[in-house]
DNA sequence: ACTTGCCGCGATATCTCA
DNA sequence: TGAGATATCGCGGCAAGT
């Protein structure tokens, strides 16, 4: 924390978490709001940080005719990854830069209007020793493909022909691109030349389908339109002038600079954004406001050293993109090993959930709960996104048909009788075909003829039909040869005859433990092979079982779920709530037996056993449950 | 197979008092 | 102020439910 000069406390760390917390919420695909689609692949996001980041995003989600938006279709030569890598920077401020996929990178960023991630990619490649020269033309060559086909919305046919009307020629354009080129790279460096903020609404008429777009495959189109769109400006429109219009649509943060034959630089604006109205200014800028007649447009000093400062939120440029560290790290990697390093003095409010987690729920066995709630599937594909909520609804109808199948299969395919008698189709166990017919469409009787939907069996009295749904088709067919106690599941079985004979006859074969269940015996052996799964992406934990993972990052959240009634303090365990109790109900049932002092806590009494009487502590498996046991272990070992 | 609940343990933070 | 007492935390482990 630092104070600034008018009294406030700033939190250095806010901004950060913030931005930590949105990357946890994508992950968990927790209000995401729009899906992007790129050459096939989904990717989940919120639409308040692709604006924030991405010119594109912002001329796109800015206008309020789209304001329902929820899915986006970019143009198909976007490179995924590339894609991946600039949203995956958009939430963690930490640019995967890889040297094979740097140019995909870069080009995506020009795509998206990201010009200060080009810069940085511009500063990689120079950085990795390569060629400049081959890697512009290169990029040069990528960057007007792109730019012909540029990721404006896709103009209906007749707006199009309008457009080009605005346009003067591909060649023009084309050289346009060229001369936009360099200046891309130069960014923020542009010397003398002026930083204009303006709008562009796209008019939703432009829109493929009500809730998506797509790009176009043709290009030049945003590009003329948005010198259509600003007719009060400097641009002129003839082969002659050296207009460098950005190939991409307005955005406040991106800057239209007009180079003129003379080498003088001269500002073009446009209307201001939404954002920039009077009364917001970038608080570090030192823009100028102009007046109205300059359309509400804000002008950045040409020498501020904090030019890219105006744009509305880089999260690399907080303290400029010149500055920003290159990361050759996974992005996962770069804020969290800090944090990681003092987690535990500095705890800080993240959500969590482990991409183990995310596989398990969808695979394992929440695999029920993942297909009932498809709103709670988290992204799983690696922070990206791949699996889309379209696609765990296309899971539920699988479900649904899966459904219909099998009650074809026996029989009970009356319409009424599947809202009658069956589950609906996101609570529907997959694995459990008797559950389906025994539990919820048990029978039916047709010309006094009972039937089994289960087995379609026939029988001529109801009590027939009874006993035969009781032996044959009961929700709890796993009975005990002793007593005949009944169970749904197999384990319960299991457990259950472990509990009557108090067999465990499962083994360590390093330590020897016992245990009634392999699936415990399993768990258990990950104590000697190290194996821990599950790990906190916030601080790098890792742990044995997913509850201890679960319980740990309740100290990120800050959770405190478990509230003493008495007082009003708050507990991050149940035991801890437990033992907090007894000092309200004055209870101490710890008690030493050689001094006959008495305890709340067990640790007290372990203590003190170990201060005063020199115990040695016993291993819990010797004394555990209750306390006398513990009691009695310690003083035994006096 | 996965999840939940519970408990044990050591460490540490906080409080109390001489 | 420091030592002891007390309270809380965080992790590990097992049994049993689903």
């Amino acid at each position: 924390m630092a104070t600034t000069a008018d009294g406030c406390i700033q939190f250095t760390r806010h901004a950060g978490d913030v931005l930590l917390n949105f990357n946890r919420l994508r992950s968990r695909n927790i209000l995401t709001d729009v899906t992007i689609q790129v050459d096939g692949q989904h990717f989940h996001a919120h639409k308040a940080i692709l604006v924030a980041c991405s010119g594109f995003f912002y001329t796109v989600f800015m206008n309020p005719e789209n304001a329902n938006l929820s899915a986006i279709s970019l143009d198909p030569k976007v490179d995924p990854k590339g894609f991946s890598i600039l949203l995956d920077f958009m939430y963690t401020s930490c640019l995967n830069l890889k040297d094979s996929l740097v140019l995909a990178t870069m080009n995506t960023a020009i795509y998206l209007q990201m010009e200060h991630v080009v810069d940085t990619c511009h500063r990689f490649i120079k950085s990795r020793h390569q060629s400049l020269n081959v890697q512009t033309e290169e990029v040069r060559i990528n960057s007007l493909h792109l730019a012909e086909e540029n990721p404006a919305l896709r103009p209906v046919d007749e707006k199009e022909t309008d457009l080009r009307n605005v346009r003067t020629s591909t060649s023009s354009f084309v050289q346009e691109c060229r001369c936009n080129i360099p200046n891309v790279f130069r960014g923020i460096n542009t010397s003398g030349s002026y930083h204009v903020y303006g709008d562009l609404h796209v008019p939703a008429g432009k829109l493929e389908g009500s809730h998506k777009i797509s790009a176009p495959t043709r290009g030049g189109a945003l590009s003329q339109k948005r010198c259509s769109q600003v007719p009060n400006t400097n641009i002129t429109h003839s082969d002659s002038t050296t207009i460098i219009p950005h190939p991409l649509p307005f955005h406040p943060s991106f800057p239209t600079t007009i180079i003129q034959p003379a080498g003088v630089h001269r500002s073009h604006h446009g209307p201001a954004a939404p954002m920039e109205e009077e009364s917001i200014q970038h608080p570090q800028t030192s823009c100028l406001r102009l007046s109205p007649g300059f359309s509400k447009g804000v002008i950045c000093s040409p020498q501020s050293p904090l030019r890219s400062d105006c744009q509305p939120n880089s999260p690399t440029e907080s303290s400029s993109s010149r500055n920003a560290t290159l990361s050759l790290k996974h992005p996962s990697d770069c804020p969290k090993d800090a944090k990681a390093r003092n987690w535990k003095k500095y705890k800080f409010i993240v959500m969590n959930q482990t991409p183990d987690e995310n596989e398990k729920e969808a695979q394992g066995g929440n695999a029920d709960a993942a297909d009932m709630s498809p709103t709670l599937s988290p992204c799983r594909s690696g922070g990206a996104g791949e699996h889309s909520e379209v696609q765990s609804h296309e899971g539920a109808s699988e479900h649904r048909e899966e459904i219909h199948r099998r009650c074809s299969s026996c029989g009970c395919d009356s319409p009424q009788r599947m809202e009658m008698g069956h589950l609906s189709p996101d609570s529907y166990s997959r694995d459990d075909t008797t559950k389906l017919h025994s539990e919820y469409s048990p029978s039916r009787c047709e010309n006094n003829t009972y039937f089994c939907n289960g087995c379609d069996s026939k029988f001529s009295d109801e009590d027939s039909l009874k006993d035969h749904m009781v032996q044959v088709h009961s929700d709890k067919p796993y009975k005990c040869d002793c007593c005949q106690a009944a169970f749904r599941y197999k384990g319960n079985l299991a457990s259950h005859k472990t509990v009557h004979t108090g067999a465990k006859p499962y083994h360590c074969n390093i330590c020897g433990a016992q245990f009634n269940r392999p699936a415990n015996l399993k768990t258990h052996t990950r104590i000697h092979s190290g194996e821990k799964p599950y790990k906190c992406e916030t601080c790098g934990s890792r742990f044995v079982q997913v509850a201890h993972l679960r319980a740990h990052v309740l100290i990120h959240t800050g959770e405190k779920p478990y509230p003493c009634e008495i007082c009003g303090t708050h507990f991050r365990h149940l035991q801890t709530l437990k033992s907090h109790m007894r000092i309200h109900t004055g209870e101490k049932p710890y008690h030493c037996e050689k001094c006959d002092l008495h305890f709340r806590h067990k640790s007290q009494l372990r203590l003190h056993l170990r201060q005063k009487h020199g115990a040695v502590t016993n291993t819990k498996a010797q004394y555990r449950r209750t306390p006398s046991n513990i009691t009695a272990g310690l003083l035994n070992s006096c």
